[in-house]
RNA sequence: GCACCCGUAGCUCAAUGGGAUAGAGCGUUGGCCUCCGGAGCCAAAGGCUGCGUGUUCGAAUCACGCCGGGUGCGCCA
């Protein structure tokens, strides 16, 4: 980033906090609130773990829960679909854990669902009956449809999720592509678990900045501030009062008197901050309908500005402020963080009195099991800080709030202070669909949307395929090529086996199955990655991780690709045929769900 | 200076509550369409998992200490 994007990005907004030290109480925290989750809930819980659990359960001292806990997968299906390590049992009973491998295996006899029981070393290495692998899964997805890999396991509670909240007055820029991509994909995850979620954008629409903008308007505008102004004039009056700024720091004296006027609600000046909000949502809109994103709520930091007295006065009464240089403060020394700045000394709100405000009015309107702040990683501080704050004023929910953080977005190149914005990017992806399907598919009917579909889709998909947690390098080559782990693969391999089903012409039939003709390894590799995508959907929430959907889709479709390469479907024998068509089915289900998900379009032809 | 995050193949990233031989994609090299969509598939090459010590039957994963990078640290958001 350079130095002028740099001075623009001061006033950027929402980040971070210490996600790993919160996400464990929090995790806690749900656990004791709800009776009815409970830890089993993360874990794979279908009739091959129950099974096992159940027979390794028998032969042992161990209960079937404790067995379900050892229960993990081997490195290779060549060495068994489900393995328990045998460590434990060797402290236990002082004995070789291969010894105890070889003697569990040798007792324990197949049964319908455990084909086959081996010891390699000290591990005991269960193979799954296949049909009833394929007949469990499929009957599952076939059954389950557009329903299958949600739950409800989130009934009756509540997410609020605060992301995307871009800043009024500037455009949106591509750093914004990651709160609002993360944000949209946790609010479609936990929706499909059943939670009833509120996605807030907590728009950056108050605050000094408003200031500098009605300072440099009264200085350069002509006439009456008016809603034909585009937002890239109102950067650009933006970037020239910060230099101006910088060169005479009298002329910030002004910008905060503005600011001062707009709190007090002078009527200029909310004349003037209502214009620039309306040019911003205006251009907002069009890239989050792009984008396919709603909010249930668009409550920005104006929308606190006549709670923020009360939020105050309660600090105060709680004893928990101090006055100091001026300003009113929360000490958290004690803690080892700076002090919270609630109020500045010239009586103007703060970033981080308006948060405080809007977490009180959230938690009082929605009474939330969760609230997570979608916000990069800059802010992690920031958010100690609140949630510290929240603790110390006697909020029990403290301990339900989470920053999800993500890194910072890098490897822009950025012109001279010129930010990149995010319908520019899309746009050129599209671009870029449109010449590629053009090449690929000439005849189709529906280019336009198709290109529109597999562009943003592309754009997507690169920022969610990643763990949010690192630094994003942004580079247009990896984004823009079809190629590979990408958006465009899965929505090509989702349009292919919507391809065969066209083509086979026949209905897909579920009953009369012979699912014991679905047993070759690619085949079964297949059904294993869908049978993992419910799971992949409810560790992507327990993590507050879209990527873990991205891994399991990406999983999927290369599965798919290889059972394509080597089964053929249509024109083979009929129990055959039908068996291997409703694999196909289930796969183009599962894929189309994942990229729902995901909040990425799944044509079918492309 | 203090705090937090990140160091895995040339590049971008994985690695299922610490487990078996650390895997993908991009890029490089070489193969595969008389056959359901080649935006695909197959194969080769590429690693002291930043370094060290410790805990453990077992460490990329946990602890401590270094090194390197990023970010933040009182009236911006």
């Amino acid at each position: 980033m350079n130095d002028s994007l740099r001075a623009i990005s001061i006033t950027e907004n929402r980040n971070e906090d210490r996600w790993a030290e919160l996400s464990l109480p929090l995790r806690s925290v749900i656990m004791v609130v709800s009776n009815t989750v409970t830890r089993e809930v993360w874990w794979m819980s279908d009739a091959f773990v129950t099974a096992i659990a159940n027979v390794v359960s028998a032969q042992t001292d161990l209960s079937p829960a404790e067995v379900e806990e050892l229960i993990e997968t081997p490195p290779s299906s060549e060495m068994g679909d489900y393995a328990v390590p045998c460590f434990a049992l060797a402290r236990k009973w002082r004995k070789p854990p291969a010894a105890i491998a070889a003697e569990l295996a040798a007792k324990i006899a197949p049964s319908e669902y455990l084909a086959k029981v081996e010891n390699a070393g000290p591990y005991l290495n269960f193979f799954v009956n296949k049909r009833c692998l394929a007949e469990e899964t499929l009957k599952r997805v076939a059954t389950e449809g557009a329903r299958y890999g949600t739950s409800n396991v989130g009934a009756g509670k509540t997410v609020v999720i605060d992301f995307s909240h871009p800043n009024i007055a500037k455009p949106f820029g591509i750093h914004h592509l990651r709160s609002t991509v993360i944000g949209n994909a946790l609010r479609n995850v936990y929706r499909a678990l059943g939670y009833h979620v509120v996605g807030i954008n907590h728009l950056g629409d108050w605050g000094t900045q408003f200031g500098k903008l009605l300072a440099a308007w009264q200085r350069w505008g002509t006439g009456e501030l008016t809603e034909d102004i585009s937002v890239a004039t109102l950067l650009q009056l933006y970037v020239r009062i910060h230099d101006e700024i910088e060169n005479d720091p009298a002329v910030e004296e002004e910008a905060r008197a503005w600011f001062r006027r707009l709190e007090q609600g002078d009527p200029e000046a909310r004349r003037m901050w209502e214009v620039c909000r309306n040019v911003s949502l205006k251009e907002f809109n069009r890239v989050y309908e792009m984008l396919g994103i709603t909010f249930e709520s668009v409550a920005g930091e104006s929308f606190y500005q006549d709670k923020i007295h009360d939020t105050l006065q309660r600090l105060q009464d709680k004893g928990l402020t101090t006055v100091s240089e001026g300003a009113t403060i929360v000490d958290l020394k004690p803690w080892g963080m700076p002090p919270f700045i609630a109020r500045r000394r010239d009586d103007a709100s703060l970033y981080a009195t308006r948060d405080l405000a809007a977490a009180e009015y959230r938690w009082s309107t929605y009474h939330f099991d969760k609230m997570l702040y979608v916000v990069d990683v800059a802010q992690s501080l920031h958010f100690q800080q609140l949630f510290k704050v929240l603790e110390l004023m006697g909020y029990e929910w403290h301990a339900r709030c989470a920053h999800v953080v993500f890194g910072r977005m890098l490897g822009l190149s950025t012109r001279e202070g010129k930010v990149i914005f995010l319908e520019d990017v899309l746009n050129h992806s599209i671009e870029l669909a449109r010449k590629m399907v053009e090449e690929k598919n000439p005849d189709l009917p529906n280019k336009d949307e198709v290109a529109q579909q597999v562009g943003i889709g592309a754009v997507i998909f690169a920022d969610l395929k990643r763990g949010r947690i690192k630094d994003y390098v942004f580079d247009w080559e990896e984004v823009l090529n079809p190629f590979g782990d990408t958006g465009p693969y899965l929505q090509y391999t989702h349009a292919r086996f919507c391809s065969i089903l066209r083509k086979a012409a026949q209905p897909v039939v579920m009953g009369g199955v012979d699912y014991a003709r679905l047993s070759e390894a690619e085949t079964v590799a297949l059904i294993k990655a869908i049978a993992a995508f419910p799971r992949a959907v409810q560790q992507a929430a327990r993590d507050y991780e879209p990527s873990i959907v991205s891994r399991a889709l990406l999983d999927i479709a290369d599965k798919a690709n290889k059972f394509y390469e080597k089964h053929q479907v249509i024109g083979v024998e009929e129990t055959t045929f039908h068996a291997r068509l409703l694999l196909v089915d289930c796969t183009r289900q599962v894929l189309a769900n994942g990229l729902r998900l995901l909040g990425i379009a799944a044509p079918e032809e492309m």
